[in-house]
DNA sequence: TGGATTTCTAGAAAACAGTTCTAGAAATTG
DNA sequence: CAATTTCTAGAACTGTTTTCTAGAAATCCA
């Protein structure tokens, strides 16, 4: 990579660094192009250049967080043993996940993220190939094997998690100190009963 | 009611049936002052005296939905004898008002529903009094009779209405024809196992 | 090497959306 | 029937996003 492109490359990172940070701070009305530019000491024609508009970088830094979680979650199916462990991970990694980056959570929770498209978050999960929907591929494995009940794939999928993303929610806006590590020792013990055979 | 007013509700009416014609058209960005004036034929200046702001309309859209929501789940729940009947009426009603909805349903899991904020919703929720949140107040009962288990009452929500709401996301966002009545047959049984004693 | 080309940066200008403002029309009230 | 209130109307203003033109810096190839 050549240092010209290199310092392109930094702009952008600056640029998505920035947009995290005033979202984090004024949430997504406050997300406009001139808080954006002062935030990050980039110009619009950069801006322009790298992202073609707001919404793209904004998709841009969605579809990052969007594959750091996905990427963590099938790390943690992956490494159990057992179906029942798989639900452990995922219940600990995901509430793991929101406590350590509350600001991207939000965000990808957020209305963004249908403005995103469940379209191009399918497309990420493809591109994983591999470790494509940690869930659907471990569902299908599991259903196999006798483990868990056999039950359409996506209704596994809302019944483990369905309560998970609801819990988040819930921390994320803040309408009451929820107790997430109650939360991640309950949740397992209570999701698994829902699925098992 | 004097014609006058009778007018000028008729007016606020055309407004919120156009606003939530243009969304289920246009999606969110759709939702210009331009567009909803063209569409109601209503003029600028009456959007303005009878809502404020567009986001002001698309609030008292969003309030009165969510307000048919829970007063349909409300009475769901009420009519239920058993804490097992309860958990089937929430599916039932929930996942019939999505179809028969849609487009509302899609405004209410949208981000709007974020814009309007937790403060009003449940301050409509309080606003309902005796049939305040549907399912804390039924959480509160049939815990201290010992049909559900002994869990927070937030925990109990997600475990219920986590699956629910994931399932009808789905249906809602038409990445697939999940099959609602599968659902509705199976989540019941399901959700129950998970919050039983 | 050095001119042509690409890539990046920059900000002025244009296009567009949301809101305010002023004014007039229609109905109600005293 | 004059005064007041409520509603309708659209022009003007404000602020935001996007496009456009131009210049600077690095790379590429004759």
């Amino acid at each position: 990579m050549s240092p010209k492109q290199q310092r392109g490359a930094e702009t952008a990172e600056r640029l998505l660094d920035a947009a995290l940070q005033v979202y984090a701070e004024s949430g997504e009305q406050g997300v406009t192009v001139s808080a954006l530019t002062k935030a990050s000491g980039v110009s619009l024609g950069s801006l322009y250049h790298h992202f073609g508009s707001v919404d793209g970088l904004m998709r841009v830094l969605l579809l990052r967080w969007l594959g750091r979680l996905l990427e963590e979650l099938a790390g943690g199916v992956e490494r159990a043993r057992t179906a029942k462990g798989a639900v452990r991970a995922l219940v600990r990694v995901y509430l793991t996940f929101i406590q350590e980056h509350p600001d991207a959570s939000r965000l990808l929770h957020s209305s963004y993220a249908d403005r995103v498209g469940m379209a191009q978050a399918a497309q990420l999960r493809d591109a994983q190939e591999a470790r494509l929907s940690p869930l659907t591929a471990w569902v299908r494995l599991h259903t196999e094997s006798g483990e868990i009940a056999a039950l359409e794939a996506p209704m596994v999928e809302a019944l483990v998690m369905g309560p998970i993303v609801a819990t988040a929610r819930r921390w994320l806006s803040g309408i009451d100190d929820a107790d997430l590590d109650q939360a991640a020792r309950v949740l397992p013990e209570r999701i698994w009963r829902s699925i098992s055979p």
